[in-house]
RNA sequence: GCCGGAGUGGUGAAAUUGGUAGACACGUCGGAUUCAAAAUCCGAUGCCCUAACGGGCGUGCCGGUUCAAGUCCGGCCUCCGGUACCA
């Protein structure tokens, strides 16, 4: 064996043994213990990124650390292989998406491997290969029999010039990316899943998922978005747009007074009807439709409105108000109606101080007068004023007293809304799955039929940067069905569909006779450890989620929620931004591991920050991490070459032996924690480095001193197998370990080794360290206060002042309050 | 805009339940080794005052609770993620 850390020899040796052993597969039996340890799997954009490397380090981690546990491991990976940057390369680069994906996805695969992550590769799929896509277009035909699918007319981007849909992503500053030209919203027939029909579920459950990150929980209730408001319409004179009155939504129907205004938006039914005869109000909301459809773009856009002349009627109040058109309601949300109380909404307050439309405060702050307004809505529960026979009540007694003289007089009922929308899975692309939809020569709709799919997409076609190749093909859309010539959909389903389900799929990726093998299913789900970024907090895992329940209902599953433990890992920066082709910032881990190693690349990336955290980036810091592994080589080296080791008794240590053994089973301690419970392996590590000098100081002379460093270097191998696996497998076998260090046995605390005779106690005075004292470990509470009182630079502090109380915190500190 | 998160030495960070702020690293400085350099090893290293003992200050900003606050509460500032067609 080398006297050198060559790790380009190592790291080769170790992965052609795992691969010789297959270390890595999951047992089949489908009986004990499991683990399945899964992180999001990539899209196939053509390198491994840093990203990667950090998500999959942690994965690896936590699936070692397991199989050292015992249990049956399951740690697949496979490619999140349809979307939209494949027709972008694919026009750039002339070739065809599914060219350029394969090529990436073998380049990838070769970059995972070389970096010792343990996957289980005979489970490798792709989301673009017929074998996976035919089974989420059976399942959407099963969700269509069961009412879960319907198609409405819903807003995209669309782009006038090259005349395409476009992605919220290529719109820049309201231009088409390629084109330049200003978007418009349009309007199309669109596939949707109905996802509020699990929305009181989807709130409910997050209740149970005591592993998540409150973050998550919390941005995910948000965004569910569930409130008891009430629904109530303001009449009108005569009709327009044949509706007489103007329905709203309103969560504070305590404010009622104070409206002084409604909102309609630019695509109301009656805004258009309207404009039909009001030239400016037309020109007016063809302005509005020149932004993105993006929520974050319509939000801080320029609030803008008009008068359109029409009056609703006040339901309590029977005074007329004015009825505006604004750019900033959303048709898509609630009845795209809102009624406006400026004096208590922020949004409303900054839009009439605007437009000089009146603002009635009919709230009153804590001193019990009315609100002053005259800088800002009051936006706080507060008593009535103002509000006639209302006036004084409280927030939840006015709610209810006018709900119930709204429902009396049939102008209102208290109703529970959801701000969650259901989910449009329709894309105007090529490069994904295509929706298994027939239209018939009636008009009618129907799913294409089971023994007729997949449905197929071609894969050898030619981009030309406007139209879908399905699309453009006239020959592909046809389908004869029994004789009749239907037409089938050529849009495709969103990407999160097949992102939604991948994580089952894994648990029988070659089963054939239907979309999930129930006994595989069974055994495997729910996924014990969900690893991934942050920014999928909300999107993905919602819809995974919810697929999970669908699954469940179709008897395909036999749990209720798909991730039972979920880390989500922060960002790769560097110079403080997101690493990105764009910004020219990228760290490429390939040229990483061939100048210093996967484990030290491995290292680093564990080290540098905890896991939920955002990691900056360091060139020396990588140096750092691979300066560890050459020590902790060397120290193996160095103790070895010094021979065979004398029986030493360990109840009769003593000295810096003992204390040496203590801090070995301290560490274990430690580690065991981090990585088990806290999940954070920078501190794991860097308990390990501080075990490792401590052994480094061992006198090499004394056979007892011998004895402790071998037991030492033997846990410190063990407790960083997990971390950097290729040094461990050849350290633990040269240390004397039996078999693949994969499946060595986690290390165990000796709790005897943990006694100490002494502690070191801080002595405060007035909360301020002015001594330190070492007393004996079960010193009582008095003889602390005692000792601390004596101590001299204590007493400089109390001089002259009166001691007022004594605070002791056995095994911590002693305060001495004085004054 | 709205929802969520973060802010601690020159740098990445640690402090797990309100109890010693800065563990572990990086960097820098000093020393050993070397013809020399690299590599390696040893020591110092929050800032300010002090010859030293020791002292003062210090966790984005302002205020509060407490014997004690990086940690809890109120109000800000800045940055990051998401915002439903990027994945």
């Amino acid at each position: 064996m080398s006297e050198h850390y060559d790790p380009q020899t190592l790291e080769r040796e170790a992965q052609a043994y795992w691969e010789a052993h297959q270390s890595f597969a999951a047992r089949d039996e489908l009986s004990g213990d499991k683990f399945y340890c899964l992180s999001m799997f990539p899209y196939p954009s053509g390198k491994a990124h840093m990203g990667h490397v950090r998500n999959y380090s942690i994965s690896d981690a936590i699936a070692r650390y397991q199989r050292m546990q015992g249990r049956n491991v399951l740690h697949p990976m496979g490619w999140d292989a349809f979307g939209l940057p494949a027709e972008n390369a694919a026009i750039a680069n002339k070739t065809a998406p599914a060219k350029w994906t394969y090529a990436n996805i073998e380049h990838m695969r070769g970059q995972l491997k070389s970096l010792g992550f343990s996957f289980d590769w005979q489970r490798e799929f792709a989301t673009c290969t017929p074998e996976y896509y035919r089974w989420e277009q059976w399942f959407f035909t099963r969700l269509y029999e069961k009412g879960l699918v319907y198609k409405k007319m819903a807003t995209v981007n669309w782009d006038p010039v090259d005349q395409t849909v476009l992605a919220n992503e290529q719109v820049i500053e309201g231009r088409g990316w390629r084109s330049g030209a200003v978007v418009e919203r349009r309007e199309i027939p669109q596939w949707f899943l109905r996802i509020t029909a699990y929305a009181d579920e989807l709130l409910a459950a997050l209740d149970d998922l005591e592993d998540w990150p409150e973050a998550v929980k919390t941005m995910q209730r948000n965004w569910i978005g569930k409130s008891r408001g009430v629904e109530l319409a303001f009449g009108l004179a005569e009709p327009v747009a044949g509706q007489e009155r103007i329905e709203v939504y309103t969560t504070r129907p305590d404010t009622l007074y104070g409206v002084t205004y409604l909102s309609l938006a630019a695509e109301h039914p009656i805004s258009l009807e309207l404009a039909a005869d009001q030239p400016e109000l037309a020109r007016f909301i063809d302005e509005c439709k020149h932004s993105s459809v993006a929520e974050a773009d319509m939000a801080q856009a320029e609030k803008l409105g008009m008068d359109t002349g029409l009056r609703a009627r006040h339901p309590l109040t029977g005074e007329d108000v004015p009825v505006w058109v604004a750019n900033y309601v959303l048709m898509d949300y609630g009845s795209g109606a809102v009624m406006a109380v400026p004096a208590h909404d922020e949004r409303d307050w900054e839009f009439a101080r605007k437009y000089d439309l009146p603002m009635t405060a009919v709230i009153c702050d804590e001193s019990g007068a009315p609100a002053d307004v005259s800088d800002g809505a009051y936006t706080a529960h507060g008593r009535l004023t103002a509000s006639a026979e209302f006036d004084g009540l409280p927030f939840e007694e006015a709610f209810d007293a006018i709900a119930a003289r709204l429902a009396e007089q049939g102008s209102g009922r208290v109703t529970t809304q959801f701000r969650l929308r259901d989910w449009g899975v329709s894309r105007q692309r090529y490069w994904g799955t295509p929706i298994p939809m027939l239209s018939l020569p009636d008009g009618g709709e129907l799913p294409i039929p089971a023994d007729r799919l997949p449905s197929l997409l071609p894969e050898d076609v030619v981009m030309d940067g406007v139209a879908s190749p399905i699309k453009a093909d006239p020959e592909w859309r046809k389908f004869d069905l029994d004789g009749v010539a239907c037409e089938r959909e050529t849009d495709t389903f969103d990407t999160f569909m097949q992102s939604s389900w991948y994580y089952a799929r894994f648990t029988c990726p070659h089963y054939d006779a239907g979309m999930l093998d129930p006994q595989a299913a069974s055994y495997w789900l729910p996924v014990d450890q969900y690893v991934g970024g942050i920014e999928h907090a909300i999107l993905h895992l919602l819809y995974a989620r919810f697929f999970h329940k669908l699954m469940r209902d179709e008897g395909l599953v036999d749990s209720d929620e798909p991730f039972a433990r979920l880390l989500t890992q922060g960002m790769v920066l560097k110079d403080g931004a997101k690493m990105s082709k764009s910004k020219g910032n990228t760290v490429d881990p390939a040229d990483l591991v061939g100048q210093y190693g996967a484990d030290t690349v491995r290292l680093f990336s564990l080290f540098a920050a905890p896991p939920d955290q955002s990691l900056e980036w360091s060139d020396s810091g990588i140096e750092g991490a691979h300066r560890f592994l050459k020590r902790l080589w060397r120290l193996v080296q160095d103790h070895l070459a010094r021979g065979a080791i004398e029986p030493v008794d360990i109840a009769a240590l003593s000295g810096a032996a003992r204390d040496a053994r203590r801090k070995i089973h301290e560490t274990i301690a430690k580690v065991s924690d981090d990585m088990g419970r806290r999940q954070t392996f920078n501190t794991a590590i860097a308990a390990v480095m501080e075990l490792c000098n401590e052994l480094g100081r061992l006198d090499s002379a004394e056979p007892a001193a011998r004895a402790v460093l071998q037991e030492g270097l033997n846990t410190v191998v063990r407790l960083l197998v997990p971390i950097v696996p290729h040094i461990c497998h050849h350290l633990w076998l040269q240390l004397g370990g039996e078999g693949d260090a994969t499946y060595a046995p986690w290390p165990e605390v000796d709790e005897s080794a943990l006694v100490r005779d002494s502690v070191e106690i801080v002595v405060q005075v007035n909360g301020k360290l002015r001594a330190r004292m070492e007393v004996a470990a079960d010193a009582s509470r008095e003889d602390l206060e005692a000792a601390a009182l004596a101590q001299d630079n204590a007493q400089r502090f109390m001089e002259g002042k009166s001691v007022r109380k004594v605070i002791v915190v056995p095994g911590k500190l002693v305060n001495i309050v004085v004054g």
